[in-house]
DNA sequence: TATCAATAGTTGAGATGTTAAGCAAAAGCC
DNA sequence: GGCTTTTGCTTAACATCTCAACTATTGATA
């Protein structure tokens, strides 16, 4: 029987699960589409960030991505291998490596540059044009509302255990 | 130098992306919590759905929790050990396993319960009561027009009729 | 009864998510 | 210059995601 105590929001108005499934629903025929490529849908967002803003270092790619540093490493050396995304050490600062597209990802990028609209379009035209827009605007706002709100680290010193 | 051919829409403005950044600023407070119990974000998850609903069946559970069923077998045999759940065969149907919580579950959710409804009430705030909701709405009416365009799916009369 | 199809769950393999630790280059300071 | 701190990236370890193949049970069928 359910704990009865506090009552905790229901799950089925829960954020995380909500946005999880959201995600499911949206990235379904994304995939569909790269399974003819061999690309994954991390691979294509490298892609897709790259064909709009052009070459750049590991840190901003990761951030337009959405995607984490040390995933990023991974998954570029796999596409560099691939010949998707070439590799080079930044002239100015060593420690930078610059991503850019191969022509191998170029390919990628033209033969899947309509279906790819066609998906955004639909996706768009699903939810309503002034939804969409207003899910986007909420989506980004409570990204801003999280880490970067303000200083307010916790440092909690322990490490219990569970190794 | 960027594609100019089509111009699919730009990946700042792409759903997948601020789905992922969103749900990055979600559950950042949610991990700060969990990190002292040992617990995952999934495991958590699982916790509350069963503390919610009370014990059901594996495919439920992962409907329930946004988890993929192969994940959550992996996820429950770690729980079980660490004496979180219970499982057991269905006496009806013997493909069934039954999924219940353990008195070491009883005793996360006990602790943690407070501060996760402080957490939960802490975004709502910040978002603002009507916001939270629409995001809410919209989310739910995104992950309905994906992998079945069915539609009419929804049990809860409460849909759309409010501005 | 024997058989086939559907369902529930599990397992395997490869890729990513998450955290922590590590290294080299750059920046700041004496 | 020599020293320390910070930054950018990589690696390691473990958990999860995703897809595909698999087992076991159930239900339907002749």
């Amino acid at each position: 029987m359910p704990n009865e105590r506090v009552a905790l929001p229901s799950t089925r108005r829960s954020l995380p699960i909500a946005l999880i499934r959201a995600r499911e629903a949206v990235m379904a025929p994304i995939r569909e589409m790269l399974a003819g490529t061999g690309l994954t849908e991390q691979q294509w967002r490298v892609l897709r960030v790259l064909d709009e803003f052009g070459p750049m270092d590991v840190s901003r790619l990761a951030r337009e991505a959405g995607l984490m540093a040390s995933s990023l490493t991974r998954i570029v050396q796999t596409m560099v291998t691939d010949g998707l995304v070439t590799r080079e050490t930044s002239a100015s600062d060593r420690r930078r490596q610059v991503i850019g597209i191969a022509s191998k990802g170029q390919e990628v990028l033209s033969e899947n540059r309509d279906a790819a609209l066609a998906i955004a379009e639909d996706l768009r035209g699903r939810l309503g044009e002034r939804d969409f827009e207003r899910l986007l605007d909420l989506l980004e706002a409570l990204a801003e509302c999280g880490p970067r709100s303000n200083g307010s680290r916790n440092v909690e010193p322990n490490s219990s255990g569970r190794g």
